[in-house]
DNA sequence: GCTCCGTATATTTTCGAAAAAAACATGGAT
DNA sequence: ATCCATGTTTTTTTCGAAAATATACGGAGC
């Protein structure tokens, strides 16, 4: 019937989380259905049924009968996600570091180089082109692929994808990136090896980025979006 | 408007999980929008609205375009379920157990004593009761609350929701419990006294729980529901 | 000047019909 | 007897109008 998804909803699905992980559509934008159908050019069940989704994965925030927005971003929020990634991501590198057969290592290779190509192709400013976004996520998709738990690469996937909004947004205030590929190459190289200081690399990497994110783009987020949700679950009370 | 949910679509969402929570829709079942349509006595739209969130709670799975169904069970996830939930539960724990307090503990306390008294007045046979399942489940994310992680809560949540029904389905095929309350209440205070050996005494209540659940209800689920997604990213290809 | 309340407008939410697609049944050919 | 093509029926998916709800505006009372 259409090009991406397999339904007109999941078609539009699609799209709409590719414009929320772009910040084409801004974190606290209200979401208007009449907008909203002219850019996609459906029809309002369509699009809500893609609006629910989307609530489902936390990329928007359904308020009552107040209709849809996208979700806001705190520092508090990337924090919190950024530990949340940690727990799992180690987890899973572990797991897969421990099962991993010749596929995982050959596939891992493969997805390493094609981004580190397109990095070279790319030169300084390789982090802002969407090509290379989804190559990354395929590196570290592939990391952890032989982890054989379904629900941990779905809660991985998840975390990925909300965080990748925040280094969106840091990648358009900086000048210049800190050579990732090496942490990349390294971490590859020793989960290649069996090695479990793998774990603590990519806790490194995780962790380095969120504080490059805090300093170059905290400011445009450090109260932005609704104001309401942010860390609400961590009041006591 | 009505009863349940802000939004009449958000009130179907709860009836409908509530149903498959409890597996009055059963695991695998094909959800035919006529026949949803005079249950929950709602429009086309509304139900896929509904569904839409539903698959993002994994609870339905939408294929293709062949509508929706109840997601099946299996042993595989189940035990996937359960080391997921123990990784991310060890963890709210702890994190409650270091930053609880005063009113934790009073609503820890709280939720404890209202779920052992109705489980007095119940008898033998409370387990089956879906208050006390909620109670239950209230003492669960009473333990944790106080973890300061609006995303790790989330899903936990989520995890909780999901093995809901493998303990529903076993429930109805044994004619007694272990003691749980014993077990919630060594966990509980534990919690209380900060000790950190409640990480170890929840993650055994969590596989004894498994275990049981395999013991008593496997031979429903061993190949239970469509037949083909239980374990699929254990594939190493 | 400020708040409260009722009306008008904007927006969301719901509905059921119509279109699209898949499943099924029927009949004919190999 | 099995397989494939074709037409029929069921089921899902999409649409836009109609109802319900929230927001904005303005005027009356304090």
């Amino acid at each position: 019937m259409e090009g991406g998804g397999e339904t007109r909803a999941g078609d539009v699905l699609q799209r709409m989380r590719a414009d929320i992980l772009s910040c084409e559509l801004p974190p606290g934008r209200k979401l208007r259905f009449e907008a909203l159908k002219t850019r996609y050019e459906v029809s309002f069940s369509t699009l809500r049924e893609a609006l629910a989704r989307l609530a489902g994965e936390s990329l928007v925030v359904a308020t009552g009968r107040r209709g849809f927005e996208v979700a806001p971003v705190s520092i508090a929020d990337l924090e919190d996600l950024t530990d949340c990634r940690v727990l799992v991501e180690r987890e899973a590198l572990r797991r897969s570091i421990e099962r991993g057969d010749d596929s995982w290592e050959a596939e891992l290779l493969a997805a390493y180089h094609r981004m580190d190509r397109l990095q070279d192709r790319l030169g300084e400013h390789y982090y802002l082109d969407p090509e290379w976004d989804g190559l990354h996520g395929g590196f570290h998709s592939a990391l952890v692929r032989a982890c054989g738990s379904p629900v941990l690469m779905e809660m991985r996937q998840a975390l990925f994808d909300r965080a990748r909004r925040y280094r969106r947004m840091s990648s358009q205030f900086r000048t210049r990136w800190r050579p990732k590929n090496i942490e990349h190459k390294a971490i590859m190289h020793a989960a290649l090896d069996r090695d479990l200081k793998a774990l603590d690399l990519i806790e490194t990497h995780f962790r380095e980025t969120t504080e490059n994110v805090v300093r170059f783009a905290g400011h445009l987020f450090e109260d932005a979006g609704t104001g309401e949700a942010p860390a609400a679950a961590a009041r006591p009370g």
